[in-house]
DNA sequence: CCAAAAGTGTTCACCGTACACCCATGA
DNA sequence: TCATGGGTGTACGGTGAACACTTTTGG
């Protein structure tokens, strides 16, 4: 039995696997995402997602929190599936597939990504000013940018971008980024109190010499999926 | 620079790439999928979903086209990629990553599939009727259900399981099998020619004694993503 | 003329959208 | 008192849902 294990284990080569991992954030009202700067060939130099080769003992899902903490310091955030690339030519070293998800992080917990090893750089771009990155990675970010902006409409998912107390303007302000475009106040915060997804804290907040805002939190908190 | 990728290569054991299919279909009114008895262990005699180990120099979609075609027969159908399942225990001979796909097939192409070597059956079985299947094969399935009908209300998903000419009423069939629930004929009809996807061919359809059926096609045939 | 499926419109409730003014605070 | 962002309600049009009868054919 052993034996035919391996037997059929090496039988034909196999690909390797990575995970890569499109982390976005709202920074100054601009959406934008997490790249490293590449320490080593291919591509050495160029912006690329974190990410790195799977474990022969882990699951995909730990793997791209891993790398995420490995290369970036970051963890405990909302991490999702997000699409599989694996065109052959992908990888000039080998034939790689690449199991991607996409992040989301809240933005006041933008402590500054540390860089490591495999990586001579970290930092946020916004997503419409990218710069060239390495292997497939435009396509990849368009496609998490694609399904980001499609959930917005049947999903909580904004709520993952805020802390866990914020006011509705700020709230306002994620969604107008992600869609680009501005939207009615009245409007925007009746649908958002309809959902019944978010409560008062009961607290306000100050910020600058005009009337305080109330704050609010999610209501729901613990049926976010978060991959440790 | 060989011998650095090389050695790049073997750096650790990589895991086992698959594809898997959930290929759906409308039999009789009711979704049914498509599934292969295996022939060898592991869960030999057990059903499972066609698939099997990709080539080291084909492509992920093309690797699941060619495993339904050599498992079934079947060729040039509508192909989606669906999620990758890689958790560690999912097969007891080795590691293996599994780059799920789904497709839908008309209901007048079911030439019966043939079996080949590694599979000794292969059936069609009603999605609410199915029997135990291999590794973790039920939940794919379970996923590629949820996302099929999730995909009927913002898509034209539907259209992939008519044949080249169909009727209002056959349509509506299919909804009704995907949804499972009956629909207003007046409201279903409103909605439908509304989106403007489909047009009559000019030509009728008598079958048994009522009034023949209008025959319609669908507009836009090439913009249909197919994986050949 | 009867059985069987095809085909056809109207009403209503709800929801998304447009739109303008007062409130509370700090300086 | 003024500048700044916070907070509020109404009117309208479009969309989805409920609902029943006539038409065409074969036997």
């Amino acid at each position: 039995m052993r034996a035919a294990e391996e037997t059929f284990s090496y039988r034909y080569p196999h690909p390797a696997v990575t995970t890569d991992v499109v982390v976005f954030t709202i920074r100054d009202g601009r959406l934008s995402i997490l790249l490293v700067k590449r320490a080593n060939a291919p591509y050495q130099g160029n912006w690329a997602l974190p990410g790195g080769f799977l474990d022969i003992d882990e699951d995909l899902d730990t793997c791209a929190a891993r790398e995420l903490q490995e290369e970036t310091g970051i963890s405990g955030l909302y991490l999702e599936q997000l699409y599989t690339f694996g065109t052959t030519d992908r990888d000039p070293r080998e034939r790689v597939i690449s199991v991607t998800y996409y992040a989301l992080i809240p933005q006041d917990a933008l402590a500054v990504p540390r860089a490591a090893s495999d990586a001579s750089a970290v930092g946020w771009h916004d997503v419409e000013r990218l710069p060239a990155l390495a292997f497939d990675h435009a396509q990849i970010v368009t496609m998490a940018h694609r399904r980001l902006v499609a959930k917005l409409n049947y999903s909580t998912i904004a709520l993952q971008f805020m802390p866990e107390a914020f006011t509705l303007s700020e709230l306002q302000c994620v969604y107008e980024a992600l869609l680009n475009q501005t939207l009615d106040k009245r409007n925007f915060r009746k649908r958002i109190l309809a959902l019944d997804l978010i409560e008062e804290t009961g607290r306000q907040r100050r910020t600058g010499k005009h009337r305080p805002a109330r704050e609010y939190r999610a209501r729901h908190p613990e049926r976010v999926e978060i991959i440790k």
